[in-house]
RNA sequence: GGGCGCGUAGCUCAGCGGGAGAGCACUCGCUUCACACGCGAGGGGUCACUGGUUCAAUCCCAGUCGUGCCCACCA
């Protein structure tokens, strides 16, 4: 068999990929490699994608970093265990359904609660696949025999055991307060899925008029108050004035007439009124926002409630006002308003406006019963785990992020007004009383205790925020409530790979489940990687329209070319931004290992099972087993510490700027050559070479590495299953020294005769002046590559004078000579020399200077010392050369 | 209003107390027996600005300007 031409990812992606899990390779168990025990484990769980959802390029990054920790720690002998799922992903699930269904002019109303479950169901069946599908070719290896659905019967249980059990703690209780309300999904949403957007609004300054006692109106007298949404004026049920703004002393105690309503409403003193700020007098809407409710609360104000569940004018209003949406009333009472003689002014005005993350509505902050989980108790130790370092964020900085967050965390408010999802066990009996519990059946038992007879009871029809099941996603997926081995063995996970985007989403309320109920930790790193944006730096989503499709970059370019470039881009800190030429570089950077491999076999380099590369002759053969060595000690060191970009760098400089720019050509002339003993142990070391550039680059390029592992070897392994090498001690720093001179010197030839415009097809002679024995012994040893890579016929030590017509260059101690005669162009190596001057002149003038510094002398350590005089002393040399070598061109 | 980050070659970005780097783009030369998705050579940077610490600053500190993001109940 003999390798392609051409590699075509688009052919062997799918075939590998289904080869592995086929073959059982992704799952987790202590059977793995070759070499390993399997006796530590390693675990990370996905954040699973929405069940609805596609990939997008955040999704390509954030798991092709998973899935080079997995594969790399496969290598090394741990057990992994990647767990796989998906999302249910209430609201936008449910979003997606009903907008199917208003194709057909239905709403879930028409189909009532359970057929429009069993849609979802449906739904999710038919397209839920499409995400993991898409992992698959983007090469991840899950567990795909252990995914997980947050609606599965399982995680189901987990879910309704969280909540009862945080019940009975008094850890989640139901509370009648002010919530985000979405007004066209007609839910609630937590805090965090409020996005606030700056905008330009207006204020507008209403008067009110003060009442005396009996209720009749004060001649012109009026407290002024500011208000950005006039429309909630309906709801005023007092105006608040600080207790030391003596501009009011004498109202507080008495009533204002709001206006339009005609309804009495107190003057208070309050703290939370800013005598700074407008007139220092503020309306109280103890319905509609979250500070008036706090201030009513205080006050003892009315709540009035003058919305409807679309944000639309109630019954609580004056009937002419009633059924207008919320910006048409608000139009409505300026105007009205106006009439009346009682708006002030009207600014312009700079101000945050709440709006709903999934349906781009303003919310409404409106009263209602809702469970809430007590976040401020469940924070506390999750904030100590962090502290304490049992969980390390990567980079560390984002710890700082999830302390502020936790250090002011608020109740988490937890019940949906949507159907997908889970669904609360909770039973009110007729006075509206809840019982929380496992079953129907247990809530019966519990109200009949309660009522003294048995009642009927109504089931909350509200279903969980989407967090809540995805919190409990590190245990719950491994079998929680249920003791499993798995659990026993795979909690806690070893790292949370994510962006910082829902680190207060999900991290933290991972954290914070996870600890109560596992009292573990369930994950010790965190890996926050950045978010991949869009060429103006904007957040990739959906609605924006401005997501990029890795699929098609995958067709494109093949998938280790893609994995590569994100992987090569992930840097600690900063944002991803994809150009497709990086991409196209890096599917260049698959061809050439392709074609070093096509080389390797031409040449008949198979891998030696009996080689040690431990016991190798030739210096080029030790020094390219040196390089591997050191390669992959970047790599294992960049992946250690999470910095993926270098992991990346290294190998990919090692492969294309060792391997293949100086090794493969170096040992041309050993192949084709007739030493036959050179020529076994230079095949065997290639071969061994290409074999740990396969594995060090497996975990980020899976796809191309285990299709040449197969076809270049008639082992019957799998490249993803076999042990990561282990080179550590075979650095050499002879053949490091030895073969940095060969290729300075090759360069320093190749430079000449690039500048000098020599004939590229010239065979020159090569002669070293005041060269020592090393370095004449190493001319000696690697002429024949020299040779040919220098495109040199004649090589040799020089002991008389330099003859007239040749160039020269520094190399070390020596000097390099090159007889061009006739074919040397005077202007231009005089050209040559002088900018070689031009470079160093200045370089010298710095050590100099930096050596003349007594400070520097006294102070700085003795080995930067003698570091930066030998560092003189060489350019000092060089620079004499150079001067010499003018002035032979002089005699010219 | 708080907090975090970033400003290094034309572009996208690494690096970081003692010799300025990569990929792409650009220039020149190559059908060199793996590869033109290639090979060789090269041009290009007061490392945003100002001040400080230090023998030594692109790197540490302070400030300025520019830029991005997160959080926040500002009538």
């Amino acid at each position: 068999m003999s390798l392609d031409k051409t590699y075509t990812p688009h052919d062997v992606e799918q075939r590998i990929y289904e080869q592995w899990e086929n073959s059982g390779a992704f799952a987790c168990g202590p059977h793995k490699t070759s070499g390993g025990e399997g006796d530590d484990a390693y675990t990370i769980v996905i954040p699973p994608p929405n069940v609805t959802g596609s990939l997008h390029m955040g999704h390509a990054l954030n798991n092709t970093l998973q899935d080079i920790l997995i594969r790399y720690n496969r290598m090394n002998g741990k057990d992994t265990l990647w767990q796989p799922g998906t999302d249910h992903a209430g609201i936008a699930t449910q979003m997606v359904v009903e907008r199917q269904m208003e194709a057909e002019k239905l709403s879930r109303h028409d189909l009532g609660r359970d057929k429009f479950i069993a849609r979802v169901w449906d739904w999710k069946a038919e397209s839920g696949g499409t995400i993991t599908r898409q992992l698959r070719r983007l090469g991840a290896s899950c567990d795909w025999g252990r995914e997980r659905f947050t609606m599965d019967e399982g995680l189901s249980t987990a879910v309704q055991k969280v909540f009862v059990e945080l019940h009975r703690e008094g850890l989640i209780y139901r509370d009648k307060r002010l919530v985000n309300w979405d007004p066209l999904l007609h839910t609630a949403i937590s805090d965090l899925e409020v996005e606030n957007k700056e905008q330009t609004g207006k204020m507008w300054y209403f008067k009110y008029p003060v009442a005396n006692s009996d209720g009749s109106v004060r001649d012109g007298e009026f407290v002024t108050v500011g208000t950005t949404r006039p429309e909630t004026m309906l709801g005023d049920t007092g105006v608040a004035v600080h207790p030391d703004d003596e501009r009011y002393t004498d109202l507080v105690g008495q009533n204002v007439i709001l206006p339009i309503v005609d309804r009495p409403i107190p003057i208070v003193a309050d703290e939370y009124a800013d005598p700074e700020k407008g007139s220092g007098a503020v309306k109280i809407t103890p319905a509609h926002d979250f500070n008036d409710f706090e201030v009513g609360r205080r006050q003892d104000l009315e709540v009035i409630n003058v919305l409807d569940h679309n944000a639309a004018i109630n019954e609580n209003a004056p009937e002419h006002l009633q059924g207008l949406d919320r910006f048409e009333a608000r139009d409505a009472i300026v105007k009205e308003m106006e009439g009346l003689g009682l708006l002030e002014k009207v600014e312009e005005n700079p101000m945050t406006v709440p709006y709903g993350d999934r349906s781009g509505v303003v919310i409404e902050p409106w009263l209602l019963d809702q469970w809430f989980v007590d976040a401020k108790v469940l924070a506390q130790e999750a904030i100590k785990a962090v502290e304490d370092g049992r969980t390390t964020f990567h980079p560390k900085q984002y710890e700082n992020l999830y302390f502020e967050w936790m250090r002011n965390i608020q109740p988490w408010c937890v019940s949906r007004q949507i159907w997908w999802g889970h669904q609360i066990p909770a039973w009110y009996g007729p006075d509206g009383h809840p019982f929380v519990a496992y079953s129907e059946e247990e809530a019966e038992i519990a109200a009949r205790t309660h009522y003294g007879q048995d009642v009927n009871l109504t089931r909350d029809p509200d279903v969980l925020d989407t967090w809540f099941s995805s919190a409990l996603w590190p245990f719950s997926t491994l079998g929680w409530p249920d003791e499993t081995p798995e659990l026993k063995r795979y909690y806690p996970t070893d790292c949370l790979v994510t962006g910082f985007d829902i680190i207060f989403f999900w991290v933290a309320r991972m954290m914070m489940m996870g600890l109560h109920f596992m009292k573990e930790v369930p994950f010790k790193d965190v890996y926050i990687h950045a978010l991949v944006r869009d060429e103006k730096g904007q957040k990739m989503s959906k609605s924006k329209g401005n997501v990029l499709d890795p699929l098609e970059l995958i067709d494109q370019f093949g998938a280790d070319a893609v994995r590569f470039t994100l992987t090569s881009q992930a840097v600690q800190g900063r944002d991803v931004k994809l150009s497709t030429s990086r991409i196209e570089g890096y599917r260049n950077f698959v061809t050439k290992i392709w074609n070093a491999a096509r080389y390797a076999e031409m040449n008949d380099c198979k891998p030696d099972a009996n080689f040690d590369p431990a016991k190798v002759d030739l210096t080029v053969n030790r020094w390219i087993i040196g390089k591997a060595a050191e390669a992959c000690a970047q790599i294992e060191n960049a992946i250690d510490a999470y910095r993926f970009n270098e992991a990346a760098d290294a190998g990919y400089h090692f492969t294309w700027g060792a391997f293949c720019d100086w090794y493969l050509e170096f040992t041309k002339p050993i192949l084709n050559g007739d030493d036959e003993a050179a020529k076994s142990e230079t095949r065997a070391t290639m071969a061994w070479a290409l074999d740990q550039i396969l594995h060090m680059l497996h975990p980020v390029m899976p796809y191309v590495t285990e299709e040449l592992w197969t076809q270049i070897t008639d082992r019957n392994t799998q490249l993803m299953l076999s042990d990561w090498p282990k080179l550590s001690g075979l650095e050499s720093a002879d053949a490091e020294s030895e073969m940095d001179w060969v290729v300075r010197l090759i360069t320093a030839v190749r430079q000449v005769r690039s500048e000098m415009n020599v004939e590229p097809k010239a065979q020159l002679t090569l002669r070293l002046k005041d060269a020592n024995a090393e370095t004449l012994a190493r001319l000696d040893t690697h002429r024949d590559l020299i040779h040919r890579l220098a495109r040199i016929e004649n090589s040799g030590a020089l002991d008389g004078e330099v003859e007239k017509g040749s160039v020269t260059a520094v190399l070390d101690e020596a000097t390099i000579v090159l007889p061009l005669a006739g074919i040397i162009d005077v202007a231009a190596e005089k050209t040559r020399l002088d900018k070689e001057i031009k470079k160093l002149d200045p370089e010298i003038m710095k050590y100099e200077k930096k050596l003349s510094n007594a400070g520097f002398l006294a102070k700085a350590p003795a080995e930067v010392v003698s570091e930066q005089k030998e560092r003189l002393e060489g350019l000092k040399a060089d620079r004499a050369k150079l001067d010499e070598a003018l002035a032979r061109l002089a005699d010219l």
